[in-house]
DNA sequence: TTTTATGATAGAGTTTATCTATCAGAGAGT
DNA sequence: ACTCTCTGATAGATAAACTCTATCATAAAA
């Protein structure tokens, strides 16, 4: 069975006539005849009372008719879904985050990326580095951004921009005096992140330093609060600043003035790489110093 | 676009690869590449990420993909339904009857058709012999049952069985007394329904006079309540016989036995004639000589 | 680096659809 | 009764499409 004859059977009817189907149809008048003979002859049903004065449906094709038409009306849908994707910037486009960064980043740019990208339907996705990147060499992501540089061969990337690291104190502390906080001397009574979480490596790195306080904070939320609450201290990136700031902590810029780079990731593969650009550059411009007027 | 290139992207999916979905497509893997490929030309649209380990859906693809399911569903529909089809003895058969028939008729045999045709799905349509015939060769009807022989070219038809009329008299009436009836008699103050009904002509004809009592009644049923009421008498078929006799009436036979054919009439053209033929077998073998069970 | 797996490509062959020209049948009008 | 006209069916040629086999290109795996 075949889309083309079910348009010349509606055809047929709508006109009750053959030639004039068939000049609709934009075909020779045998055209429709032979077509709608096979596929009468391959449902094995007689579609066509053919008189004198016209066609008529019979009674079978008549019960046949909503499904005629709704077949045609997916098979519509379907070339018009296509012709608005047509646009590589537009479509459902998965957009992995991780935890450190979805919070802040998104209220910044989210209204943004809708008004320079209307057409793209960007579904968010918060998790951990290790698991966006499973999910979208397993198509279950268009792309994500990370704060690593991944190493798969089958997953290119292009950097964002660099995120500072701030040190996080408590008001009472002593570090909270000065200008600026070395990392060394945060180091001994740092708390970080979960395993799982790059934050905490970075962190970690840093400082120079292998282990920070024996606490579990699967947020940075919760890592913000321990903080506030004197359990330690900590570093944050700076798009997370402002809520910090909220929080009561006190921020200070690390001396050697130590950074992340984000990254928007996506497979190699992909023919989901123009959107993917088009969402780097349009963050990149929506973010562009945000921390600078946020310190 | 092409079911056939549906049902291909479908089983690529399905097997993430394309020779195994060329084979359980029963073609060969170029077969598979090629018209994708076509098909991603066509809709001008990427619908599949061709990778090392296997292809995978864009998020293009999946947002068309109920749509394509939809329209194969509506094949397969329409494929299912032409099969149950297939038998001539299937499908919706709408039969039109004359309104001094169908109310004494159809119980009769509505129940007997649906056992002897189960797959035909009778609808009934009560209406003047004119309008019949109008909306049969509207192809809105299938075939009808009248008691006049149309004698319209396009139009055919069998006679499924004679059925005589009985006089009927309010039980008062001095012809009541005698065992049956001359026409000449009952013509006195006959009662006959209004025009457009056969059974008004042929009770005009059959009593050889030119006009009845100048009532206007538009169903037996009426005309029935008025001969009990008094008003005159009238004839009716011999299958509303039970029906006058519970309101009362007299009836007796006709001397001359006069009687009227009732026909099954359908279009020339007609690819229903074979269901045609088995209802009107049907309605023979399930009212022969019903009447005389209830004279 | 070789091997293996996978999809793409080329060219031939086959099937299918379409066209033009013509036919057959039924009404309509004379 | 006899054309004339309208309508769909049919035949044969042509064109388009689909599909095949054989082979290639690429990338991951050994």
């Amino acid at each position: 069975m075949n889309l083309r004859d079910l348009r010349y059977l509606l055809a047929v009817l709508e006109h009750g006539h053959f030639g004039r189907a068939a000049e609709a149809c934009g075909v020779s008048q045998p055209t429709l005849s032979v077509q709608l003979r096979k596929l009468e002859a391959e449902l094995g049903v007689a579609l066509l009372e053919r008189g004198a004065r016209g066609v008529a449906a019979t009674a079978a094709c008549r019960s046949l008719l909503p499904h005629v038409r709704a077949a045609l009306a997916e098979a519509e849908a379907i070339q018009a879904q296509a012709r608005r994707l047509r646009d590589p910037l537009s479509g459902p486009f998965r957009l992995g985050i991780i935890p450190t960064l979805a919070p802040y980043l998104l209220p910044r740019v989210l209204a943004g990326l809708r008004a320079r990208l209307p057409n793209l339907e960007i579904e968010p996705w918060e998790d951990l580095t290790d698991s966006l990147l499973e999910r979208l060499r397993a198509h279950d992501l268009e792309a994500c951004v990370i704060a690593t540089e991944p190493d798969q061969p089958d997953l290119l990337s292009r950097p964002l921009f660099a995120e500072p690291f701030l040190a996080a104190l408590p008001p009472a502390h002593p570090l909270a005096a000065f200008p600026s906080v070395a990392q060394e001397e945060l180091a001994r009574d740092i708390l970080v992140l979960a395993e799982g979480h790059c934050l905490r490596d970075q962190a970690l790195a840093v400082c120079r330093t292998a282990a920070g306080q024996p606490m579990r904070a699967t947020s940075l939320v919760t890592l913000m609060h321990l903080v506030a609450a004197g359990y330690g201290t900590t570093l944050i990136p700076a798009l997370a600043a402002a809520a910090a700031r909220e929080m009561g902590l006190v921020l200070k810029p690390l001396a050697t003035g130590a950074s992340r780079t984000l990254r928007l990731v996506w497979r190699a593969r992909s023919p989901h790489r123009p959107a993917a650009e088009a969402v780097a550059e349009s963050i990149i411009a929506l973010t562009d110093r945000a921390w600078e007027t946020s310190c």
